[in-house]
DNA sequence: TTAATTTAGCCAAAATTTGACAAGTCATAA
DNA sequence: TTATGACTTGTCAAATTTTGGCTAAATTAA
């Protein structure tokens, strides 16, 4: 599941429109959308922001928000996978 | 092995000066110390033009430029890990 | 249809990245 | 010591990327 397909379905369980979500964020309708439909990506503020709005877990949403920008630097790279556990590894290398 | 570390490897190898990759990258020696420092990262083509002037695997070295890029992207969250993992979860989905 | 919501496209402001330059350190040689 | 060559550090401006606002179009609901 990606950022913007779990935010739309927490805003659609708690029946919010996008612009309420939006005022609450500071930013337009049209902006709000784009991150729902991950034309944009939110700002790590504004995660946390919508986690408290959206009564959802705070780490869930950042751990997949992640997860999108993580993906979306690979791009369509053929050797994406074979970089992501590399980066695992030093990952682990580096929390040690 | 990080990106940096690597081509100062591969240069110290074949005995080159800073001042000769950076020429041919054609950017001067203070911005090549930079990136095989890690303080700087290399562009897309300028590690290619390094595979090529060091002799050197282009898809090794594109993938550890990508997992530097990754864990940059990661910076010092704590579940920088899980967020991997879900990248590669994704990542696989997509391939399909 | 009308009204409300959502999406698309374009442009400017803000932030980030990239690179050049000047000056610095360090090691070695004369 | 002085000089030279390799590399590093710090700062600034140019270039690129990202972010957001606005208008208008499309979609959905009543």
């Amino acid at each position: 599941m990606q950022f913007g397909e779990r935010i739309k379905q927490l805003r659609e369980e708690k029946e919010l429109l996008q612009r309420q979500l939006a005022a609450s964020l500071e930013i337009d309708t049209p902006m709000y959308s784009k991150i729902e439909r991950g034309e944009r990506k939110a700002k790590r503020e504004q995660v946390i922001t919508l986690a408290k709005l959206l009564n959802a877990n705070e780490e869930e949403l950042l751990t997949i928000w992640l997860s999108d920008k993580i993906i979306e630097n690979i791009g369509d790279e053929t050797f994406g996978l074979a970089a992501l556990k590399l980066a695992e590894k030093e990952l682990k290398k580096k929390s040690k």
